[in-house]
DNA sequence: CACACATGTGAAATCGAGGCCACATTGTAC
DNA sequence: GTACAATGTGGCCTCGATTTCACATGTGTG
């Protein structure tokens, strides 16, 4: 590949001034211009960002960090991000977690970035690890338990949310309301269980312990929350509706149902939180909270942006509002399914 | 930031011997490799990897440009392709092509990557680009018209595939089948639609013009889908199966039909291509043709460490084979869905 | 004792582009 | 004619890590 020396030589001039041209600094003549630009289109030359990057401390790359690229409520996000990043002339690298927290981390602070988000970052990397990378460099986290964090971050309450949605469903009337979510190492740390346990508490009902069901990983999250509800209807526990923490989980529960022979909504309703795309899609429809994933990443993204040109001015914590939708897969309080609001 | 100088002077020697005991090379005194690593820790030093490129001219970071993150085939070929890359310690950057062509081209070739990977590039960058860009970094492509571009590739055989599931509609009884695919610029570029033809004509059929449906756009595959069979349902076109050419157009080609009043399968069969996840996990489950994503992945990403390692033994060209996976979106000639393959 | 050779370390050039400073040259005002 | 700006261009150092070369030891062998 051509380097801005071999431009120079070619145009007869000095690297210095194929810099000039590039960046339209200082002056330069109009027939070395001229020359300097003709030499660039014959070689075809493309300027290295790599050493610009290490000249100018800035490489207009952002690293974006998030559990599974597999779970389309994370592509969402990073549409987003990307809109308003790619304006600006920033790229991206996508980080799926599967790999072990040291590397990525590490990757990070290599000085290949000049901006990180965190999509819902997961308990180990609570407060030391993101904090210690904030401190390196500008850093946004998308997490309702961005607080912790101490830096700029955009959140949902999903404790409410959750809460709202089973409080939604018992006045369904249902009683026996099964909780589908990921096992936190502490419990008291997973939003959507409290928001649950919550509102069954509120409403005096019992939580016996077959109904809290948590399944461990992060990657197959379709395959997981359908092999959970199949056990559980195996084992012979009884429950007529299946909060879920999010959609993959919800879609997972509904097909293990069906399986199992029985019908959603009529003897099992079902509910997700999220609204990815797919959510409205399949047959029944599902009742779910959505969560605004565009403006979510396009929020972070202007929060990392101001960090990186040190705008001090404007909110760096935002929270963004949820909304239920109600589709096919519940039946309100009538026995009734709740049409088809796309 | 700490940098080597940093750590040369913490530990009274020079940035050399760093450098010695960072990469292994050359010999270091038990006493200062000792010393060296105690200032490493103490100063969190993590060596900067844009300076490590420029002077090695390695990076460990790959491209990888796809049409678009959001249908869940390419996340899936993205997670065959990143186990592969990481354990060699490459990272990756991934670019949904929502950018401008001339956009991402430049970027790519701006020097921060050992090589790029290009997932279904569309027509418009065929050859000249992409031959373009393979003469200057090692490239490798997932295109079953890869044969055009002269360079390692993975592919499969589309045409043929989408024969076969044609075929196997027509065995089953049908004879309005509806195709539903991405449009063409040059539509004899368009290997399912070809597919298609060959198994229509081949068995006499006449292909009347409705039963044709391009969708243009790559972003919102699901809903142009559903929109696309909405407006031929209720233009009245007659149809008893539809032959998406993935599963994305297909689940919402479902959602169009069973919105209109009509049943999956027992009025219209549905088949998609791909087998994506959710594939299995929608009712009723879809009929269609797999592909072996995480294979696919894992293929290209070693293609290309061998371009990057100039291994020149071995295949640069790989077929993978697809296999129709037949569930209940279809029924067989005795009027049965096929069950529950899963 | 001389010489080969392994061991251990630093100085300085290098990768490619940016930018400060120095130095010409020309133009303009008094 | 002198002072002083505006214009135009090149030299050289810088970013941070690697690597070649040179140089200093120590160790073994004929």
């Amino acid at each position: 590949m051509a380097t801005s020396r071999d431009v120079a030589k070619r145009a007869g001039v000095s690297p210095a001034t194929v810099s000039r041209v590039l960046n339209n600094s200082g002056y330069v003549g109009a027939d070395v211009r001229e020359r300097v630009n003709r030499a660039i289109s014959e070689l075809n030359y493309v300027p290295n960002r790599l050493a610009q990057g290490l000249r100018k401390q800035h490489y207009g790359q952002i690293a974006c960090v998030m559990p599974s690229i597999r779970n389309p409520f994370y592509p969402e996000i990073v549409m987003g991000i990307e809109e308003t990043g790619l304006a600006q002339g920033y790229t991206f690298s996508l980080f799926n977690r599967i790999t072990k927290r040291e590397e990525y981390l590490q990757v990070i602070l290599e000085g290949f970035y000049d901006g990180v988000i965190f999509l819902s970052p997961f308990e180990v990397e609570k407060v030391y690890d993101i904090a210690e990378i904030a401190k390196q460099i500008p850093t946004v986290v998308y997490s309702d338990r961005g607080h912790a964090f101490g830096i700029p971050h955009v959140f949902v309450d999903l404790r409410a949310a959750m809460e709202k949605n089973v409080t939604q469903l018992i006045e369904d009337g249902h009683r026996e309301i099964l909780f589908l979510g990921y096992e936190f190492v502490d419990e008291s740390e997973n939003p959507r269980y409290q928001g649950y346990m919550d509102a069954m508490t509120t409403h005096g009902f019992d939580v016996p312990k077959q109904l809290i069901q948590f399944i461990p990983d992060f990657t197959d999250t379709l395959s997981m929350g359908y092999e959970s509800i199949q056990n559980t209807l195996h084992a012979g526990v009884s429950f007529t509706a299946v909060a879920a923490s999010n959609d993959l989980l919800a879609i997972g529960a509904i097909r293990a149902i069906i399986d199992h022979g029985l019908h959603v909504p009529e003897d099992v309703s079902v509910t997700g939180v999220d609204d990815i795309e797919m959510a409205r899609a399949i047959t029944p429809a599902l009742t779910t909270t959505r969560i605004p994933k565009h403006d979510i990443g396009r929020i972070l993204m202007d929060l990392l942006l101001a960090q990186i040109n040190q705008d001090a001015q404007g909110e760096s914590v935002v929270e963004v509002a949820t909304e239920i939708i109600r589709r096919e897969s519940t039946l309100n309080r009538h026995g009734q399914q709740d049409g088809k609001q796309r």
